[in-house]
DNA sequence: CATTCTTACGTACTGCGTAAGAATG
DNA sequence: CATTCTTACGCAGTACGTAAGAATG
């Protein structure tokens, strides 16, 4: 009698505003959507909507029913998630990450991921770390991959590497700052000599090293802020100022002395970084994919290698979402 | 992809065993039940039933999905409860009470009911306390009312109205036992001059009195032990002995003479009734029927009125399980 | 060899799409 | 009058039933 494909019109309608709308979220008609409510309705026997304006408007008992329609119908996706074979299991998955990632294992994730999980959909999305504990916040995102720097209780938190961070500028402008004998470690308050990149508090690096630098002191420094990391490195690169950089990430450039390190006292503390997803999914498929993290998390850099060329991180195409399984008009 | 009737199927075969069984009561072939979980197991890329031997056995991923398909489906039959119009909500309501219900204002409520829910099919079972408490618990039925005996947390507990028992006998038996000018009232121990009939411990109203009994000192006296109020009315009625009936019941008896009351110190107390239902089910339905017991619970008998002939409390026929939906063969 | 499930095949019916209709702002 | 939902109607594909097949105890 009830059904799910039902639900699923109720739920998108609500969603999306429209009868047309969900029709069209669903490759089916207008037509068909707007029969499926009539059959809840007359299953039901009660009105859902109200028809007496043009716009889809739910009655009370319609917002009772889109409840308790959409907690079955997320009911029947986590029994489809926990019950699938993984070769079978076809679905979107949000993956989000932070750029250093994007620039150094993300391929190396999602090729495990896709190994495991073939028919997944994983769509990667690069952002601030603030933002992606937003959209896991608001479940717009299934998992992300940032430093571990707030922790949501309602998170499931796996801990991957740490990543250790460095002060790196050009040889010469470490020369022309700090002269021909410089001291083997520079203290924090040194630093003023140099212009300063740092990257601004929304992102989770940029919060540990600004709450680390209040801690220990560090004068406010003539210094520029940048969100990315690839300009933070390209600035860097050009010799305008000094920078926290992953060492071992940028090895590569260290090696042939396009950068060079120049040691603080204290040095730099380790940035920890982790897998978050919501616990309340608590699905498999979320555990798994913390578990590849932790299994491929590595922050050396293949790209690095090939020269100052760092424009990695562009995300795949995103995939279609799915052939139409309707009898759509062709 | 995944359909209520696919795991309707599984749940049916699971719970009868065999995949002929299901399709019986699913009202539907063995060749669509076979389909059914076949389209389940291509869809979730797994094997639900272990095919090496004739009988079908769960593997280990199928009992998973059975406990969560047995799930989906009764948040399916509580959503459907929760929305339905009243007048179309179409399902067994299985309602147990004991005897005197039974006799008494059984079809009062269950007009009641239907008044209320024309679509619904009630089925009354006529059972003892215990044996509806057992039911009730093993979730066998959905609404009882008995004695208020036994607390189970786990059940919602509607008090009615209390039921006022006394010690009764025929004249004719009280003379000869008492003599001309009996006591205004008997001390407990003056009974052990009749013999007594009492009700087993099966019965609420039995256990109840049975401690108080023991509590207030009656003697164990020569005593006959029925679990049926009817056979115990007739036995009193021709003078075998005494024995503790419902007053408002057999007011009619009382006042032609057929049967009379001997006043004991202290008199018996009175035994509360009570509409029971499991806290889980939560549902509008159990409640409503719990209040409509509540508003015409009424312990006094029509039929009592008409003469000796107490042959109540017959079960109605029970209904057919719905008309064939799918498309058998005539 | 009886029972239980699967497979094959033709069919019936549900539910879909097209297109026209009604109602609203 | 454009937009949004409903209704009518014919069609298509799914899912069903029959009946025969395979496998087990």
């Amino acid at each position: 009698m009830i059904t799910f494909k039902q639900m699923e019109a109720l739920f998108w309608i609500a969603e999306l505003g429209s009868f047309a709308a969900a029709a069209n979220k669903l490759n089916t008609t207008q037509s068909a959507v707007s029969k499926r409510i009539q059959e809840l309705e007359t299953g039901f026997g009660i009105a859902i909507f109200d028809r007496s304006r043009r716009t889809a408007r739910l009655t009370e008992k319609g917002e009772e029913l889109l409840l308790l329609a959409r907690d079955l119908l997320e009911r029947r996706d986590r029994v489809v998630e926990r019950v699938s074979a993984k070769e079978v299991l076809a679905r979107r998955f949000r993956l989000g990450v932070t750029e250093l990632t994007a620039l150094t294992w993300l391929p190396a994730l999602i090729d495990e991921i896709r190994a495991h999980y073939p028919r997944l959909i994983v769509e990667p999305e690069v952002e601030l770390s603030s933002v992606l504990f937003e959209r896991l916040a608001e479940d717009s995102i299934d998992l992300i991959v940032t430093p571990d720097v707030f922790h949501d209780a309602r998170c499931i938190v796996t801990p991957l590497k740490r990543v250790e961070n460095a002060w790196m500028c050009t040889p010469a402008l470490a020369t022309a700052t700090l002269g021909p004998h410089p001291p083997r470690r520079l203290p924090l308050a040194g630093l003023s000599a140099f212009t300063v990149l740092t990257q601004g508090n929304l992102s989770g690096t940029g919060v540990v090293y600004g709450r680390w630098f209040r801690q220990n002191g560090m004068p406010t420094v003539h210094s520029l802020s940048s969100n990315n990391l690839v300009a933070q490195l390209g600035l860097t690169l050009s010799g305008l100022g000094i920078t926290y950089l992953p060492v071992h990430t940028l090895r590569p450039l260290l090696r042939r002395n396009l950068l060079q390190i120049v040691e603080t006292d204290p040095p730099l503390p380790d940035i920890p970084y982790a897998a978050l997803y919501r616990a309340e999914h608590a699905s498999t498929l979320c555990a798994d994919v913390a578990a590849f993290a932790a299994q491929r998390c590595d922050f050396t850099s293949p790209l690095m290698s090939a020269g100052t060329q760092t424009g990695g991180g562009e995300k795949p195409g995103r995939a279609l979402p799915g052939p139409a399984r309707g009898r759509r008009a062709p």
